[in-house]
RNA sequence: GGAGGCGUAGCCUAAUUGGCUAAGGCGUCGGCCUUGAAAGCCGAUGGGGCUUGAGGCCCCGUGUGGGUUCGAGUCCCACCGCCUCCGCCA
């Protein structure tokens, strides 16, 4: 959620931040009425509450002189003053829950080092890593592969849940929990995170907090009857860890580190990707999250996106680095960049993480706020990455790792993980 | 699922039958004192609105949202959370 008194500020900077994602910017100038008009009937509220309670201490006080006959006038004069009350705190009430559904689908403010653009082919790369395998044989994507080695079996799982899932066997499956293993090593033994295991059900309120709801609803599966929501990413519970704390300032930047499947509906991707494990409804991933102070947190960012490297590097997968354009930038995010993975199916780099820093807008609606050394309380920054994401790993080592006769090659680094060194 | 209990500020704890400023302690921050520290003393320590030359004024805030009342920490309802017991259960 963005901030409504920086807004009232500068509603300028907001406007902006929506030209450039390419969004309409109608929706400030609403909030900004409804924000006059609440402020003008709250401070005649608080006037006549004034008034109200000058008026009942009076009672208290005529009551206790015995004086029953001026208690009686003071009391009537309340009431009438009360019902006045109600009345405008019903107008109230409408201004404020209308302010706040607006204000929860402004997105973020992109920061100042994001490129301008309209749409992924303006993001901007930042580095790459490795070279892109060149085969000397007619290389197979996983969807055809997998199905051959007898251990990616997608017509089975079309009978068990649909479309978009898959069922995985023996050294596949394996293999899909050794990468799992082989991440939160990585990330709790040598880059400091803390291993979280959390709930893959949250309440509404929770994805409302990270940013997911109101306006993503249809992305996210709901079980209807108690009103939970299955978590598209560990970030959710992850980010609303501390919601409501006041965390302590020498004990940030908090480092989380968690292993969870990820649902998605993939509402509105019809026809992207409907190939193989690369866009699932459900899918592993090893999610990273920091809380930290705005001073730092941009150079924290960087570190995250290094963890995050780092796996690939250690799988020795062809990576690049995109810093997204204003116009890709998800909801919640400032600044995002994303990792893609070299995929020989696609002869193209596919996203397979996505690092981004949030600043304060998850912690403003989740009210996770900081004490500075000083005293002062503020809201954390809040980032998160992708650590990565497991199944599109998978797909990236079957494809690049594999061999003329069919096999898959283990990297080495996931063999004391597996057990074995090649697939099948 | 059933029965009961509880929820006060960063933390811990008070508040006659509903009534004047939610008292006190701890912690934290600032100051005094000190060679430095501790102790001690003084002050500050939730949110919002209006306004100013400094500074004020007002409202809200006792888990959340409603209700009763001139007036609610206190009474009523719903929800959330925690605890105890019963039932069920990997």
């Amino acid at each position: 959620m963005i901030d409504i008194k920086e807004l009232r500020k500068d509603p300028g900077k907001f406007k902006d931040a929506l030209e450039k994602r390419g969004y309409e910017t109608d929706i400030i100038d609403e909030i900004l009425h409804v924000d006059r008009e609440w402020r003008e009937l709250t401070s005649k509220i608080n006037e006549l509450r004034s008034r109200r309670n000058e008026i009942s201490k009076n009672v208290g006080r005529a009551k206790r002189e015995g004086d029953e006959k001026r208690a009686e006038e003071l009391m009537s004069l309340g009431r009438e003053i009360g019902r006045q009350i109600k009345e405008l705190e019903e107008r109230q009430r409408e201004l404020e829950s209308k302010e706040k559904e607006l204000l929860l689908r402004v997105p973020n403010v992109p920061h100042g080092s994001v490129p301008v653009g309209e749409d992924e082919s303006e993001n901007v790369e930042v580095r790459r890593w490795g070279d892109p395998k060149v085969f000397d044989f007619e290389a197979k994507a996983h969807w055809d592969l997998g199905p051959e080695l007898g251990l990616l079996d997608i017509e089975r799982a079309g009978k068990l849940a649909g479309s978009r899932f898959v069922i995985l066997y023996d050294k596949l499956a394996k293999l899909e929990r050794a990468l799992i293993n082989f991440m939160l090593d990585l990330h709790t033994k040598e880059h400091g995170y803390k291993e979280v295991w959390v709930p893959h059900l949250v309440k509404r309120e929770t994805m409302t907090w990270s940013g997911q709801l109101p306006k993503f609803e249809d992305e996210a599966y709901n079980t209807k009857k108690d009103d939970l929501f299955l978590i598209p990413t560990a970030e959710v519970p992850l980010v609303n860890l501390h919601a409501g704390e006041i965390l302590k300032e020498e004990d940030l930047p908090l480092k989380y580190v968690a292993y969870t499947p990820c649902y998605r509906r993939e509402a509105g991707s019809y026809g992207k990707d409907v190939r193989g494990m690369i866009r699932n409804h459900q899918f592993d991933k090893v999610e990273l999250v920091w809380y930290t102070t705005p001073e730092r947190s941009y150079d924290d960012l960087e570190v995250l996106l290094s963890h995050a490297e780092e796996v690939l590097k250690r799988l020795e997968l062809p990576y690049r680095v995109v810093a997204l354009c204003t116009g890709d930038l998800g909801f919640a995010a400032s600044k995002t960049y994303d990792i893609e993975v070299w995929l020989p199916s696609y002869g193209a780099y596919k996203e397979i993480s996505s690092c981004s820093n949030v600043e304060a807008f998850q912690a403003r609606r989740s009210k996770t706020r900081f004490r500075r050394k000083d005293g002062k309380v503020e809201h954390v920054h809040t980032l998160n990455g992708s650590g990565l994401a497991v199944g599109r790993t998978l797909v990236a080592i079957v494809e690049n790792y594999q061999r003329p006769d069919g096999s898959i090659v283990v990297p080495e680094v996931l063999r004391p993980y597996t057990g074995f060194e090649v697939i099948p």
